[in-house]
DNA sequence: ACGGAAAATGACAGCGTTGTCATACCGAAG
DNA sequence: CTTCGGTATGACAACGCTGTCATTTTCCGT
C-alpha cells in the first residue's frame, strides 16, 4: 500500500541506512550508488514519512508560524508564502493564533517549542515587534525568524527580515512631490506598531530632502483603521488650510479617507490626492482605486520560511554549505510604488 | 528532559500499556488505576507524542482543511474554529490551500490522503460544492465534512454542515418588507457559487409571500464583488423607476452598492436602503454600517471540525457512543438579520 | 470457600525512520 | 601482492506510542 524506505531499499538493492543517506543528502554514498536509490525513489513516488522521521531524527520536520494580527488579508498572504517554502523542503507547518499582549505568551511559546519538538519560528508583527515576545524566544534556544518593520531588527539583523517602511514612505512622498503636492497631510497608524513610525519618518525625510518644511499640523495620530482614516481625513479638510494630499499609512485608512472627501464633495484626485500603503485588496475595492505601496508578504513570508529552515538544516550533520544557503535569501524588502487613480497633480 | 509516557507509568506505578488505556479513554481500567494515571499525567503534565502515536497507531491525528477561497476574512474565521476544534481534542491540521479548477485536483488530494495518513478532511465553498472534488473526496474513503450552501448537500446531509442561505435571504428581504418597501433591486453573486441561488431564492420567496410580484428587471446578475456592486447599483438607480431598497448578495457588493448610491447623492438609508449579507469586516467599514445577515464561521468550522473528528473516532476502536457523538454537533446554520444603519423605512 | 467467567493489567512486537557502530570495500603505497 | 587509511555500506537499536495477546486479578454464583 504506502511505500516506505524498505521498498526502496530492495528495488535499489541497498540497505534502507543507505537509503536514509542518499535522501537526507548526506555525504558517503557511491554517485551510481546514489543514483540507483534515487532512481527508485522517483519510481515509487516515494515520499518519507514524517512522523517516522520525527520521531526517530534528532532533527524536526515542522516549522511554526506565530501570528497575532487582525488583518486577515495579511496573514492568509504570509501563511501562503510560508506554506510553499515548507512544501518544497518537505517540511510541515504549525499555526499557531495567537496574542503578544496577553501575559501569558511566554509560557505559551515555551510549551509550544519544548512539547512540540518544533525547527524553527516565524513570526510577523506586532508579535515579531513585541519585546516580551522577543526575549522568550532567544531565552528558548530555538531558531526563529522575525517578520519586522526595518527599525525593529535592532541587533538581531541575523534574524529578521525586514521591510523597509521608511524607504518606501520616502517614495510615495516624493511621488506626491512630484505631482507638485506641497503641503501633504499624514494619517499614523497605531504607536504599538514599528511600522508606524517608520512610515512617518520616510515621509518627513522626503519633505525635508524637497526643502519643504514639516508641518505637524499636518500629521495626526491614529489607528490602522477604516474609522481613523474617516475621522483623519475629516480633521485635515475642514482645516482652514486643507492639505492638497492625504498619505494614509496603510490603505484601510485610505479607504476611510477617500470616504470622507467623497462625503465632503472633493473631486479626487483632481481637488485632492489619497495615497495608501501596503497594496491589499483594500486598494482596489475603493473608487477610484488607490495609489499606494506593495508590498510582496507572499515572498517575504517564503523567504522567512526558507530563512529559518536553512538555519534549522545549517546545525544538523552536514553544517558544511551552511553560509552559503543562507546567502541566497533576500533579508530586506522595500515596497515599492503603485501609481493607480487617486492620486494626481495638485489643483492650482 | 520530556516527558514520555514511560514517566508517567513509572509515577503511577503502572505499565505503560495502561497510561495508554487512560489517555485514550479506552474501558478496563479501574477508577481506582485511572486516576493514579490522571494524577501523574497532570503532576508531570504529561502530553502524548504525536509522532509516535501516529505512527505506531492504526489511526490518525491530523485532519486537514482545504480552502479554495479568494475572501480571507472567510478562510481565517475557518480556520481558527477548526484550528480550536483541533487544539481542544489533541489533533494536529494540515492546512492545503487549492484550487478546485484545477484540473489535477483529484492526484492532488489521492496524494495528499494517501501520503499523509490524514483522519479527515474539512472542505469549504467552492471547493465543498465542486462536483469532482466530492466525487474524488468519496471515492478516497476517507473522513470528510463539507461546509456547504444547504443546496448543496444534495444526498450527502451526513457529511456535510449546511448553511441555509434561503432562510437567511428570506429573514433579510423580510426586514426590508417590514420597513414598507415595496420594490427591492436584487444584486447575485457568482453563478458557480451555490449560495447564489439560495440567496436570490429567499428573496423570492419573501416576495411571494407577501404577495408583492417579483419583477425580474429588478434582478441582476453579478459578482461577489465591490466592482460588481457599484456596476449593479448604478444600473438600478438609473432606471426610469428605481427601488427603494438594493439587496446586494454579500457586504463587498453591498459596499459598492453603498458607494454608488452615494456618487448618486441618494442618502442612506433615508432615500435608500443597502443590505449585505455575511457580516464580513466590509460590513463595518462602510458609512454607513451595514445592515447584513451575519453567518458565524469560526463556529460552523467549529461545528465541521468536531463532526469530521467524531467520525474517525468512531471508527476507532470503541464504536459505541458513535451516533451521540455527533448528535450534539449543529449541522444546520442559519445567518441571522442583524440590523444596523444602512436599512430604512421607504420613503413615501 | 471455590470455580469460572469477565475484567483489569502487562509483556512484547512493531510502526518507518535515523544514529551508532561495526564491517566490507577500495585505491595507493610499500 | 600485501598492507594501510579512508570511504562506502550495512546490522541493529532506539524514538514513543499502540495493537495483540497472554496473564493476573476481581467478582460472582454456589
Amino acid at each position: 500500500m504506502k511505500v516506505t524506505i524498505n521498498d526502496v531499499a530492495a528495488m535499489a538493492g541497498v540497505s534502507i541506512k543507505t537509503v536514509s543517506r542518499v535522501i537526507n543528502n548526506e555525504p558517503s554514498v557511491r554517485p551510481a550508488t546514489r543514483k540507483k536509490v534515487m532512481d527508485a525513489v522517483a519510481a515509487l513516488n516515494y515520499q518519507p514519512n514524517l512522523a517516522a522521521r520525527n520521531l526517530a531524527g534528532t532533527r524536526s520536520y515542522t516549522i511554526a508560524f506565530i501570528y497575532d494580527n487582525p488583518n486577515a488579508y495579511y496573514v492568509i498572504d504570509m501563511q501562503n508564502g510560508i506554506l510553499e517554502a515548507c512544501k518544497a523542503r518537505g517540511y510541515e507547518l504549525l499555526i499557531h493564533p495567537s496574542n503578544s499582549k496577553s501575559a501569558s505568551v511566554h509560557d505559551e511559546l515555551k510549551n509550544l517549542v519544548e512539547h512540540s519538538k518544533i525547527a524553527g519560528l516565524v513570526l510577523t508583527p506586532p508579535f515579531s515587534e513585541t519585546q516580551a515576545v522577543i526575549d522568550t524566544v532567544k531565552s528558548l534556544n530555538v531558531d526563529y525568524v522575525r517578520i519586522v518593520s526595518a527599525a525593529a531588527a535592532h541587533d538581531d539583523e541575523e534574524n529578521c527580515i525586514q521591510v523597509d517602511d521608511s524607504a518606501a514612505a520616502y517614495d510615495i512622498t516624493q511621488h506626491l512631490l512630484g505631482l507638485g503636492h506641497k503641503r501633504i497631510g499624514f494619517l499614523c497608524g497605531g504607536e504599538e506598531h514599528v511600522s508606524t513610525h517608520g512610515r512617518l519618518d520616510g515621509y518627513r525625510r522626503a519633505l525635508e530632502d524637497a526643502g519643504l518644511p514639516v508641518e505637524e499640523s499636518l500629521i495626526l495620530k491614529g489607528e490602522y483603521s477604516f474609522d481613523s482614516g474617516v475621522t483623519g481625513a475629516k480633521k485635515l479638510l475642514q482645516s482652514d488650510n486643507p492639505p492638497t494630499a492625504i498619505f494614509a499609512s496603510n490603505d484601510e485608512m485610505a479607504a476611510g479617507a477617500l470616504f470622507a472627501a467623497r462625503l465632503m464633495h472633493f473631486e479626487i484626485p483632481e481637488q485632492l490626492s489619497i495615497v495608501g500603503f501596503e497594496d491589499s485588496p483594500f486598494s482596489r475595492q475603493t473608487w477610484p482605486k488607490l495609489t499606494t505601496a506593495h508590498q510582496p508578504n507572499n515572498e517575504i513570508a517564503k523567504c522567512a520560511a526558507a530563512l529559518v529552515l536553512s538555519k534549522a538544516r545549517g546545525k544538523s550533520a552536514a553544517e558544511n554549505g551552511k553560509a552559503s544557503k543562507e546567502a541566497g535569501i533576500q533579508r530586506e524588502f522595500t515596497p515599492t510604488l503603485v501609481v493607480r487613480d487617486s492620486s494626481g497633480p495638485a489643483p492650482k
